[in-house]
DNA sequence: AAGTTTCGTTAATACGTATTAGGTTCTTGA
DNA sequence: TCAAGAACCTAATACGTATTAACGAAACTT
């Protein structure tokens, strides 16, 4: 509380080399580094310069050549122009590297449209525990709002977050209230998927699942079992789980119970498809003509050598993956302009009607 | 210049919520804010705390959930354990996703096993003149240090960071000296399939390559044109370019003139390579028999539908992309820990045998 | 017991920009 | 000529953390 405010003894810089700042343009052109901020920002809040004095201090900055730095502006601001994407894995994992990419390429492009950059956390490296996801969720706070991405997902800095008025949003559908997010509308396009089915004639069908409780994989099976239903399928036995042991066997169990046609559905690994297909293949089944197939999500890119051993492109329905990220992009930055409320955005998927759906073999 | 301060009005918080500050911890510990930083930093400086203040700070640090803000930290700190990656393209293409992504996937992992963060700057989306590139390389020093990746280059933005001290590294060759990359050694690589054709018998080769003049071009055919010298085989006629015309007529050309081997070189497309093997495939020619192909670099994954008509792998050698990401991360990391000199690295190309080259049909 | 260390903590300031409430000076109108 | 307004600009402070010089108190020397 002293009075006498001791001149404080401000070292100099580093020597010789520095990046100008604020402070230098104006000791330079002569006014006050407040006018500098405010003629470099392109006088916002109604405050008129003279033009006189704009064109000095632009012509200091020019000469210095200044740069704003961003982490100050960001500090000062509580805006920086950046978006978080958090994807719930260690790092990007080649396996599954078809499945996620584009979204991030949705992701990229939208940003990159609407002038924003883009920051990747790293999932939780470390600990395995949620100290470890808690830790990394928190530095999502650099930018001025996140996306996140992922099955897993550690619920309680996430809430933390939402509780701090840190505006996100989840690329897929989640259940928790108040949560915004972006994700696939599963449920009809798998219910189209069954009438389609049923429309070329099949009765009895099989939906080989997931053994997973992922939003998606429920409301995939919510789709069929309704769109089933509607269509006039039969549903008893319907619905199968991958924990049901071999493909080969099934396969067979199910052209004795008289079964025309199997659907299952995409994830990361695209297993559950290249299982089928591969057991088909080996049944020696024709593949539209005795058994016809049907995926429910886009196909992952096959690995270079697995032939695919189809005629064509497999029947079913397209995740709009790539417009998931950039409608994620454009609902984070609505959040982010104030927009209070969370919103919700299910996006249609495509039907693709491929090579492996026909009319069921006549009864023998 | 008056003497009476006036007591600052001091807006409340936003009400209510709000992050916690380590003042905010301060004042519940009953101690000042720079010890709370101390306790939390966990004591560099030689600074020796009291057990029981530690404890008192920490406890209500986590009683109020305090959340370290990165962006202040970093302005503090020079410091943020943020890495940047700036690709020169608007935006992720699609078409050359897979050309890019191995990188940024290596980029991701090392980044991520490192414990720090990835900004993806989007390049220059707005105007294709230099100060629109100027303006978005700037943002980059928000991070510690920066990749850079891509063909395209601004020289004059790169320069100043050069000159400014911030820690920055290419991912591919760079011929300015004083800059730091990581690259692939395609001298070495190409020279070794020259001298693989060789060893098989050939003679008569060309090589087609890009009609650009990237260093990855450059580097290739300098090393094609020394491995041909080296292993004997004949370098007049050898190098061609794309500019040169129609493939077919060019195959057809060099039957007649007696070559049995053709090499071309990977690019973003994966043009090239298809061209020459579609011409191959037309001329009905057998690949490993009647001509032998070698390709400078990783094979694009083919589109879905172009099936590569070749009896199996395409024979040349594999750039380490992931691997370079990687390396260059470190590199990085390198420079940003006050590592004074540039530096370069090469790495080594793996040859691919693969099954498109065989000795050379006995002369006619 | 006075002097010297050591310990534990804090005050003060840096970091670079944004913002806002005034303060001067200059016009203008009556 | 005086008040009112307009036009320009600046002082002051916020933003949240890191760092360092320094200070009071307690513990040791001699």
């Amino acid at each position: 509380m002293s009075d006498t405010v001791p001149p404080s003894p401000k070292p100099p810089r580093a020597a010789g080399r520095a990046k100008p700042r604020q402070s230098d343009i104006a000791r330079a052109a002569g006014v006050s580094q407040a006018t500098v901020s405010l003629v470099l920002r392109g006088a916002a809040t109604g405050v008129v310069l003279a033009p006189e004095t704009r064109r000095r201090v632009l012509r200091a900055a020019e000469d210095l050549g200044y740069v704003p730095d961003p982490v100050a502006t960001r500090l000062a601001a509580a805006r920086n122009g950046m978006l978080g994407l958090y994807t719930f894995s260690t790092t990007f994992p080649t396996d599954v590297a078809h499945s996620y990419y584009p979204v991030l390429v949705g992701v990229e492009e939208e940003a990159a449209a609407q002038g924003q950059d883009l920051i990747l956390f790293t999932g939780a490296s470390r600990a395995a525990d949620d100290s470890g996801d808690a830790a990394a969720v928190r530095r999502v706070r650099a930018a001025d709002g996140c996306l996140f991405f992922g099955r897993h997902v550690p619920e309680d800095p996430i809430r933390r977050l939402s509780e701090d008025g840190f505006p996100f949003v989840y690329i897929g559908r989640r259940e928790e209230p108040g949560i915004s997010y972006v994700g696939a509308d599963y449920v009809s396009a798998s219910a189209e998927v069954a009438a389609r089915l049923a429309a070329q004639g099949h009765r009895r069908v099989r939906y080989l699942r997931e053994n997973d409780d992922a939003p998606a994989s429920t409301d995939r099976e919510r789709g069929v079992v309704e769109g089933a239903r509607d269509a006039g399928l039969e549903t008893a036995g319907l619905v199968e789980r991958t924990d049901g042991g071999d493909v080969d066997a099934r396969l067979a169990r199910w052209r004795g119970e008289g079964v025309t046609a199997v659907i299952t559905e995409e994830t990361d690994t695209g297993a559950a498809l290249s299982g089928l297909t591969a057991a088909v293949a080996r049944a020696g089944l024709a593949c539209p003509g005795e058994v016809s197939l049907a995926l429910l999500g886009t196909a992952t890119a096959a690995p270079a050598g697995a032939a695919p051993a189809l005629g064509g492109e497999i029947s079913g329905f397209d995740v709009p993956m790539r417009e998931m990220g950039r409608a994620a992009v454009r609902l984070l930055l609505d959040l982010i302009e104030g927009e209070a409320a969370p919103r919700r955005h299910l996006l249609a998927c495509e039907p693709v009607s491929g090579a492996t759906i026909g009319p069921p073999a006549p009864a023998n």
